[in-house]
DNA sequence: CAGAATCCGTTTAGATACTG
DNA sequence: CAGTATCTAAACGGATTCTG
């Protein structure tokens, strides 16, 4: 009772999106730069001290591909007092509850994770 | 109204299995193999009739870090016929109903997505 | 304050060709 | 059938230093 059903010509027709799903949740430090922007607006340097272990460079880096994206958005303001400020845009905020899922599903088999890794031998 | 709640000290402490997040769903093919194997094991040879645009040095690739990570099965046959069957195992199944979500999130949001992109300017 | 500049190393992808 | 070998190229991340 194997290959049940068949599969499709053209698995990127069938799900053409999907390609989108590598693309935006395999960026590193972006579920942590959401969960930090979910409970308001920050500014890069609110946002240094939860993900100091990222570097400024690279914090931009991420910052500007989920502006890019319209998941961020970005404002320089003067008035209070000058600093950037950024924000979940609506989009950005629709994609914390995938985003949960995922995050959810890898702290729950995290251990299943790791044990597989160490057991695996190179063929 | 701004900046409601206090960020944590170190955002690493707070999720720190979130980085298997980018880790795991941002292997590029990933995704449409597990989307493969759903519906029971699969050759090589038949995997690469859907994964066609995918070569196959990248889709063995693909598929070792799925079977490292205990995501996939790896089996030799000869007793029907020769070949190799990959097979989703439990922990691999239990990985489709976040990416699903992640996949139908991307589905949903994909004209919004690209649409930002249009627009943007880099800075 | 909010980054940019520079340099570097690793990881992945892709194309092409070939093999036990 | 199920890959491997080789080469190329790009993306991404990281460390360090510097600046409007």
């Amino acid at each position: 009772m194997k290959h049940r059903q068949p599969l499709p010509p053209d698995m990127f027709d069938e799900l053409c999106p999907s390609s989108l799903v590598p693309f935006r949740f395999g960026d590193k430090w972006a579920a942590l730069i959401l969960r930090c922007l979910e409970g308001g607006p920050r500014r890069f340097s609110e946002l240094r001290v939860p993900l100091h272990r990222v570097t400024p460079k690279v914090l931009t880096q991420s910052l500007r591909r989920l502006e890019r994206d319209g998941l961020v958005s970005r404002a320089v303001h003067a008035d209070p007092r000058p600093g950037v400020e950024y924000a979940l845009t609506p989009l950005g905020r629709s994609m914390l509850e995938p985003m949960d899922a995922a995050c959810a599903w890898a702290a729950e088999h995290w251990d299943e994770l790791i044990d597989a890794r160490e057991q695996y031998t190179a063929p």
